[in-house]
DNA sequence: TAACATTTTTACCGTTTGGTCAAATCTCTT
DNA sequence: AAGAGATTTGACCAAACGGTAAAAATGTTA
């Protein structure tokens, strides 16, 4: 088939396409547009994020933009795909011959370092979840679930090495990921609480006291049965 | 002025208006509607959300709903308003005179139950903490926020009386809402992990040994220090 | 059952939105 | 400086969306 000089220039046509070196542009404009789209998506999410919006937070027209993603949908792929390496990293560095104290208040500081730092991916991701994982139930069903195993067994490890009481790993891991990505996703409702002015995020240092007592320390005073 | 007439025959005719009874229809109506609106913004936000879809949920014409709720805004935060109360039960029924594993449990139990019960309400609400409380900040900073500042005094009172690790009342909190609602908000997640098949709630009893253990036990063992 | 109010439907409208296309402009290499 | 390829733009489109108006149908009540 003489499709061969055809595959050629289509590559060059469309950048998005198979592997061809990207231009200057290309890596620029790609990176404002992902930068733009995460802002956009992590206010309104999904539905609630239109191309105009991230076009013009891009600064840039909307054929413009699509020139580099071909729709809505690739550009929401891009940014979660691009967050699942982010979002297991604090998870992947738990090391089975630590100290269970250590790992699990070491982990517990990198998630919630990660919610100070990234709220917008935190909040991407969250969106992301509740309305039932629609682009990454693969990721969630593979690579999360392998993990998890993987960490659950470590931990299992030290309960039954009697270093760590006795209860379901995996639960410990949603205790932790919930209430450290909580002060990211919904600040608004801590900062209210607080009366804290947006942006104020000195609840956080609070909040690492809070999780190190709850779960390396014991929150309950001993011999107060009732 | 002889706008009396007027204004009699206006609230007849529109029937979200002033006092005016609620006819048979109308109640069954806006009922349906609302559990229609709950399933639809429940599963795809507010922006996801479209008329069309609450309407066909409802089986009814799109028209007939906008004769009961003048605008899709209207639905939203009627739901919205309908749960704050659910909300904040929990949170009401602790009790100052009470031990406080036992009504800190207590309180687990009910906010647990309530994901469970509820799963739809409460990731209703998640969206729009999430999205930064366009609706509701007003409950936020006033009834939510009182009612935090009174039950916060309580736990502190368990504090200063050494039956309760020192630590920030409102925190505490935090960890409470943030580890019971994940098993609605993020019940893909929990079950994807868990391999588990969607509608399977069988999770929500070792979540609940899961926080018992946190919450009122310890989970690092003792004389583990490294 | 007649009169009146309530409810439902049909047909429609303006706007927003995701996306396309071809022409124009820019960039880079030779 | 010229030519090829990459990038940008303006003009446009069909579908989806939120919402309206008025007539038709139904329910209620005296």
């Amino acid at each position: 088939m003489r499709g061969n000089k055809m595959q050629e220039t289509m590559a060059a046509k469309a950048p998005a396409n198979r592997p061809r070196n990207k231009t200057r542009i290309q890596k620029e404009n790609e990176e404002r547009i992902l930068l733009a789209a995460l802002e956009v998506f992590s206010q309104t999410g999904f539905h609630g994020a239109t191309l105009d919006k991230i076009a013009s937070a891009a600064d840039m027209s909307k054929p413009n933009l699509l020139y580099y993603f071909k729709n809505k949908e690739e550009i929401h792929i891009a940014l979660l795909t691009g967050l699942l390496d982010v979002w297991l990293a604090p998870l992947r560095a738990i090391r089975a011959d630590g100290d269970p104290a250590t790992e699990i208040g070491s982990y517990i500081r990198r998630k919630l370092e990660s919610s100070r730092e990234y709220p917008r991916e935190s909040r991407l991701f969250a969106n992301e979840i509740l309305a039932g994982a629609p682009h990454i139930g693969d990721f969630l069903q593979s690579e999360l679930r392998q993990l998890v195993d993987e960490k659950a067994d470590i931990l299992q490890s030290w309960i039954d090495d009697g270093r760590l009481a006795p209860c379901d790993p995996r639960h410990l891991l949603f205790a932790i990921w919930s209430t450290t990505q909580h002060y990211a996703d919904f600040s608004v409702q801590v900062r209210h609480v607080l009366r804290l002015a947006p942006g104020d995020k000195s609840y956080y240092a609070e909040a690492a006291r809070m999780l190190d007592t709850l779960f390396l320390g014991r929150l309950i005073a001993p011999g107060t049965d009732s």
